[in-house]
DNA sequence: TGTACATCAGTGAACGCGCGTTCACTGATGTAC
DNA sequence: TGTACATCAGTGAACGCGCGTTCACTGATGTAC
């Protein structure tokens, strides 16, 4: 529970520095922490300062206001989701289908293995939506998987999506989101209960729901 | 703004009655509109109060605490909910595919006209989860939607579900879950903005992403 | 039909709480010369 | 290499706030006789 309170990594026998040294760091990390135990709601300014060690007041000299720790928390999520979702797709090669469903895998897989992030980054009023480079790094992670769809539809980058498009990236998009939102929310797991708990959820129904992805034709 | 404020039916020209009358529907509703305006993690009981024009002790009479008056508010959701979607799967008649076609569009449909009931609905921590009659009007909801996956898959009600009846009931419910759930977002309005604003999504949006859904056979 | 009285459904003041943020401050660090 | 000094990154006390809930209370209602 304390596993976010390393101290930067103590140069000698000295006793507490008077500079954190790694505090911004050591904030998102208390975050995150803080919104898997209680929920994005259950976050507070002060109780992250807690978990840091430090007073109420030092946030203050790296985030505006607590919207702006948060906004940081939901900017690396995005980052890394990003990454996550270019990974998938990469491995997927010329093949549309195997881009989707590698992209699929990858976007519930995310979900589940940073569940505050995920659930932090959709809610847009809880943190500070103007954050240098958040919005950027969302439109990125969300354009790879654009990018998977216009391929699968044969529609150009750049160009004017057609209502077929739409609808195809809609589709995938809410599946694996609606995926993602049922399992964290514990609504799955009468289901995974009766095979093999919660693991069971990635490595057993994931598989059986992505196969009713949507079936695009190879090009 | 105070339009949940309408007093019980005056009877005469007296003055305000001591007693309210009808407290317990207008707290419901004052609390469904507090979390419209500023999501769950907005409302408050005394707000409530506030708005049913009645002193911050007044709803001690009515629900055991905050959590008891939220429970009212998701039950009362589960009910509608479960009517909403048993009523589109009775249209369906016997075709599998037009079952499941009419109750995802009736999800999404109840999600966008009941925001603030559908957002607390997966939201279990937040109300009073063993509140008398919820868990039953959630299951019963739940299990109109299973019963026509159920029909689809050829697997009678009441025997155990094989894996592929998972995938297929994970799939549906996902999608249309997702779909919801981005659309309430706010995720989906840069596509909406485009043709025709919010109303778009259920009218233009929502049939085009349903094509998509799990193809089943004819029984 | 009247009346006594129990119960119901309100009042409003008060409680203790934790919150985000501000303030004047100070110790530690880094830089210019 | 040493020193003066600006800047950085903390402290801790204090602020005002709104919250959920409790308390002793009282007016209104309904019921038994």
């Amino acid at each position: 529970m304390n596993s976010v309170k390393i101290k930067r990594p103590a140069k000698t026998g000295k006793k507490r520095a008077y500079h954190h040294g790694d505090l911004k760091d050591q904030l998102v990390a208390a975050a995150e922490a803080i919104i898997l135990e209680r929920g994005v709601d259950g976050f507070t300014l002060r109780e992250a300062a807690r978990r840091a060690g430090v007073s109420p007041a030092a946030p203050a000299h790296h985030f505006k206001d607590a919207k702006g720790l948060l906004a940081e928390v939901a900017l690396r999520g995005f980052r890394d989701f990003g990454e996550a979702l270019a990974a998938a797709d990469a491995k997927g090669g010329g093949d549309p289908q195997a881009r989707l469903t590698g992209q699929g895998t990858a976007y519930v897989t995310f979900a589940l293995s940073n569940p505050a992030r995920f659930q932090l980054m959709f809610l847009h009023g809880r943190y500070d939506f103007g954050y240098p480079g958040l919005q950027e790094a969302g439109a990125r992670a969300f354009g790879v998987l654009e990018e998977a769809v216009r391929f699968a539809a044969g529609v150009k980058s750049g160009t004017p999506m057609p209502p077929d498009g739409y609808g195809l990236l809609m589709a995938v998009w809410s599946i694996v989101h609606g995926f993602s939102h049922l399992a964290l929310g514990g609504e799955l797991d009468w289901a995974a209960g009766q095979r093999g708990g919660r693991k069971a959820i990635l490595k057993t129904f994931l598989p059986l729901a992505l196969k009713h992805l949507p079936v695009v034709k190879a090009r």
